[in-house]
This record gives structure tokens, sequence and C-alpha cells, in this order.
DNA sequence: ACCATCGTGGTACGTTCGTATCACGAAACC
DNA sequence: GGTTTCGTGATACGAACGTACCACGATGGT
């Protein structure tokens, strides 16, 4: 049945197979046999959508950026309306933390990829300049407005902060990733930590860490 | 000239030079004969004194955790007798920073293994918990010390600000190597977050980053 | 109705990898 | 001094990998 078919569909497809079977047996373990096999395609079908694996893998980077942002999009939508600046960076950094499959997998990749990056000029051009710079100037605007509104600590500078916040966030995941901590653990130090940036008794009540249900509609195949 | 071979030395060597091979290619790119032709030796060496590569790359992970802790001491020692706290401190998260060809390689292998210890038992039962617990410890101690010394700000926790910067410093050290951020800017958070930390006006004056002059006595081989 | 092109499968090729096997010289031991 | 063990080299093997090649059915254009 070769109808026309929809070459961006059928590449994301695939890339979400690589991204599958990359998130259960590593990135550096995964072969174009494998995702062929978990896209229930045949080998030359990953071949002819991406002529070489370098390809797949460099789309399969773009492919989870996008998802990652389209996640913290959706936990930002979570949140409500206007959850105030402080419950906003909240849920933006604890979108960060790998606290269940999904993100878990999601940290897991990027940092694969971050590793290969530094010796693959092709994955160093990649978003992992684009991206995280992004999601800085986003929280720095977000601490700056807290600020002028009145919300923050004395000496607080938005954009330090903003960085030291992202990469404690980053930190925290990779413990968490690796077992040294699990994810309440990390959410507490997040949490006591914004507590020293954000001026106590501001109106939005973080009891209990917003970490969603965890409805998470990965396929669950194999393992 | 099969003298008796001290076989310790004989498996630093071999470790030193995946190191060293690793840190040039990547981890992943990795292979026995690369180890081999790095070391000198012939492939049935390395086959000989670590009978698998499994082995290999464990015992690799070892080598590095515990050159990364001679290092560490060597900057605390190079600090002075009794430097102070902040000074202590500022010089443990510094030396985990990426601001050398060594400690690059540190952190990229360091992050190498701990992506790979995700999907891999034996990986994941070494020194990631043990190490990492350990500096945790040690800088939570050195926080107290501070703490009882009445130079820290009040509302400091000791043990998640420890975490705290611990993620944070791994985090910028990640950033740094993958080429985000240069190493002064990484360095100039943490020591503005320090200063959040610590009660201003202390003894010790940290105008400029105790970033050592490098002198590191890496091999200069072929990169 | 023809034909060029698209989507697809099967399979083969060359390389590289980790590991195993065979062989041999030199020392250590009794 | 014979023999057993140790250190070392060369090479072979089977598997897996990425890629290339070949063939063919179906479809869309004209």
């Amino acid at each position: 049945m070769p109808k026309r078919v929809d070459h961006a569909e059928r590449r994301t497809e695939i890339a979400e197979a690589l991204v599958r079977v990359a998130g259960r047996r590593g990135l550096h373990a995964v072969g174009m046999r494998d995702v062929a096999a978990e896209a229930g395609v045949s080998l030359r079908l990953v071949q002819y959508y991406f002529e070489t694996k370098e390809k797949l893998l460099l789309y399969g980077l773009e492919h989870l950026a996008e998802r990652f942002g389209e996640r913290v999009s959706a936990r930002l939508r979570a949140a409500g309306d206007d959850p105030g600046p402080r419950a906003t960076v909240e849920a933006l950094l604890m979108a960060a933390l790998p606290t269940d499959d999904e993100s878990r997998t999601f940290h897991h990749l990027y940092t694969s990829y971050a590793v290969m990056a530094v010796h693959d000029r092709a994955l160093a051009a990649q978003p992992f300049i684009k991206n995280p710079d992004a999601a800085e100037d986003a929280l720095t605007g977000l601490l700056r407005q807290a600020q002028d509104a009145d919300l923050l600590e004395p000496g607080v500078e938005p954009r330090l902060e903003a960085t030291a916040l992202l990469a404690m966030s980053a930190g925290l995941g990779t413990g968490v990733l690796v077992g040294q901590r699990d994810p309440e653990s990390a959410a507490a130090v997040l949490d006591h930590h914004l507590n020293r940036v954000f001026r106590t008794g501001t109106a939005t009540g973080p009891r209990h860490i917003g970490v969603l249900p965890a409805r998470h509609d990965q396929r669950a195949d194999g393992s």
C-alpha cells in the first residue's frame, strides 16, 4: 500500500521510537535496527527517512527538545492562569526534575546528547546553547518581574539567580537520575532555596510541591 | 623480558591511557584497541590485566574518582593552612568546575559514566552514590562549622545548602563543558551565591576567584 | 494505458568490536 | 636443571553495526 506518505509524520514516529528505545537501553546502545524494530518498520525504512544514523540522532534531539518544551508549557498552564511568580518559577524548575518515566527519559537522553556534543561538532551546534539560554532568559524575566513587585529578598540578582537555579535543577536532576537522591529530596532542596530567594509570607502558599500525578501517556510496551 | 611485573602499577597505567583516550574522543567511542595503543602495549595485554572491557571501565571509573579526590585535596591544601570556611568551601566547589583540560576530562568522563550507570547496574553500584555523598557530608560539616562560628546568614540549612551548592556546581560544570557558559561566568555565579550564604564582611576577602594557574602535569601527548 | 517515481522489503558487504585461542620466551621455584 | 608458571605477541572468530545495493509493487501524472 504505497500511498503517498507524510514524511514529517513518519520521521516523527521513528524519532519517537528512537527516544523510547534509547530511554530503555541507553542512547549509546541504540542501533538502527533497534529503532526500526521499535517503530515496527523495516531497517530500510529508517534508512529511507533518515539517510544516516547521525541525521537520525540529530532529529531525535530536536524532537526531544521540542517535546520537553511542550511539557514545560503544559506544566505552566496546569499551574493556573496567573499563579504568581513563585509558583511559576517553581513549576518551571520542577518540570525539569526527573520525577516520572517521561522526564527521566528526557533528562537521561539530554545528558547523553550533551556528553556526545563534547566531541561531535554537529551536535554541539544543536540546541544545547539555544535552548537553555532561552530558559535562562525566561527565568530571568520572571525573577525581574517578581523583583519589581517587591516579592524577592533584597540582594538577589535575577540573572545570576536564574543561572544558579537552572544549574541547581540540572544537577539535582542528575542526582535523581543516577539514584543518588530521590525526587522528593531534590524538590525539597529546590523549595528551600526558593524560600531564600522569594520573600516569605507571599500570596502563594506552596505547602506541598506541585508534582503532578504523572498522567503520562507513554506507550506501555515491552519494558 | 618477562620480569615479574607489578600488576597494580600496570593496571593504573592502562587505566590512565583509558582516561586519556576517552577524554580525547569520548568514552562511548573507546575500544580496547584504542586503550592498548594509547598505553603503548598490545591488545592482549589490556585483556590480560583486565579480562573484560566492563572491568576495565569499572577500574577506570575508580581511578578517575581517586584522581579527582586527590585534585580536590591538592586544591584545599593550596588554599592555605586554615583559610577560613568560606575560602575552603569555595576551593572545594571551584575544583569541580571544568576550568582546565584535566578537570574538563574529569567532568566529561564522570558524566559519561553517570549516563551509563542509568542502565548498567554494575556501574550504578560504583562511587556515584558513595563519592558525592561523602562530598556532601564534608561540605555540610564545613557549613555547620561556619554556622557555629556565626559566619553564615541566618536561615541557612547546612545540609540543604550543601546539596544545593554541589548540585549547582555540577550543573554549572555541565554548562561549561558543552560550551554554553564560560568558566568565569560559572565561577561568578558560584561566588555570588556564596555571598548570599556567608555573612558579608567576613575575614576572607575573596576578591578574585581562586582558580589556580592550572599547573597540571598531564602528559602532553597527541591532542 | 503507459511510465516514471515513490515507498518498501530483503539482503549483502565491509568494518570494527570484544573475546578466545595458540604459541613461546623468560623467569621463579624446588 | 627441569618444570611450572607468568607475561606477551599474533591472530582468529563470531557477532553486530552502519551502509549500500537490488528488486518490485503500487500509485500518480498525462
